[in-house]
DNA sequence: CTTTTATGAATGAAGG
DNA sequence: CCTTCATTCATAAAAG
């Protein structure tokens, strides 16, 4: 196991210097063809670069998909910044956001897998769940969220949840003294308005 | 493994504070854009959407640099094994399982079932969907971990690959059984607050 | 130090 | 069989 952990904060302190660095540096975010010497600016993008740009980021588009969310919620809060944010994605980009909120498909995750994986170790399987966790939880955040508007706050839940399953409960009776009921319950109301005004 | 989807996050609290350092910082590399205003600029996109571009490539470019070469130290030590079925379960329930991994037949389930009653509560379903879940998942991991296993196989794990199979792990006693080695991951719960300050 | 939060993963079960 | 969903666990990171 090797102490992963090490090696992340390394790269977060990297990552960081290398941020300030660029900020001190006016990141300059390397011009696509900034010759504005003052005649002749030709910053036209050739078709070719163009493309460049919009397969680097469809690249990044799993990578940033909180981002965008987060993004997103602030728009909608907001209301000022506007479109600003919401439509700065290219086409490729929205389409692997998108991708997630429905089906990712094997084929998806294949693609994805595979393109993720020139960047680091990662598997379908990484993927699989990433998406898998990702459907459940936000679907779980908008029911406790409905849920939570929708009965005025008050304190009722508790059973509601109905053991739909009548299974066996497996084996309860086993732990039934340990167990300790970590009931979930991450109420933040606040933020997670989730608003899904894409754009 | 070292999973993308850990540093993706990085990735993202890195890009966000960085477009929130450079909005705070009005940062905007107007030299490409600003002075071309009576010049043939053929631009196929708006300049806004062009710097956004350009913000998000630089960005993630330099930190993807850097994440591949620490990447590449420990992608060296990344072993998968995943390959491992010793199972602990009741010497009994073991020789079932061993006799044959395809098809247990409803004899064998009830069998199984009768068996396991006497531990606890358990239906002939709940024997039926673990033989189910389990051969298509041992099935699917063995894909896995056949294609992915391509990088060289260093063997620093010290051991323990332990199975961690656990079955009906209802019965056995909820031991907390430290599974396997990996995972590492991190994450960035502040990138909310971050947001705050992007207007 | 303890508690929370976020998230990758494992697993039981339902549908098709 | 295969896919998908719901639940749960373990743990790293952050918060207090």
């Amino acid at each position: 196991m090797v102490n992963i952990m090490e090696w992340e904060k390394q790269q977060q302190q990297q990552q960081q210097q290398q941020q300030l660095q660029q900020k001190r540096e006016g990141l300059q975010s390397g011009n696509v063809n900034g010759n504005c010497a003052g005649m002749m600016c030709v910053k036209v993008m050739t078709d070719e670069q163009l493309e460049t740009l919009r397969k680097q980021i469809a690249v990044y588009g799993v990578i940033c998909e909180q981002l965008v969310d987060l993004h997103k919620q602030f728009v909608a809060q907001q209301d000022l910044a506007g479109a600003r944010l919401g439509n700065m994605y290219s086409s490729d980009f929205r389409a692997y956001i998108r991708s997630g909120n429905g089906t990712p498909s094997k084929q998806k995750i294949k693609e994805i897998t595979a393109e993720l994986s020139q960047h680091g170790q990662i598997s379908e399987t990484n993927v699989y769940n990433w998406f898998q966790n990702r459907r459940a939880r936000s679907k779980r955040k908008q029911q406790n969220v409905a849920s939570g508007n929708a009965e005025s706050e008050v304190e009722t839940e508790a059973e509601s949840i109905k053991d739909k399953k009548t299974k066996p409960e497996e084996f309860q009776s086993q732990n039934s003294g340990n167990s300790r009921t970590e009931d979930l319950c991450l109420q933040n109301p606040e933020v997670s308005s989730e608003l899904h005004y894409l754009t």
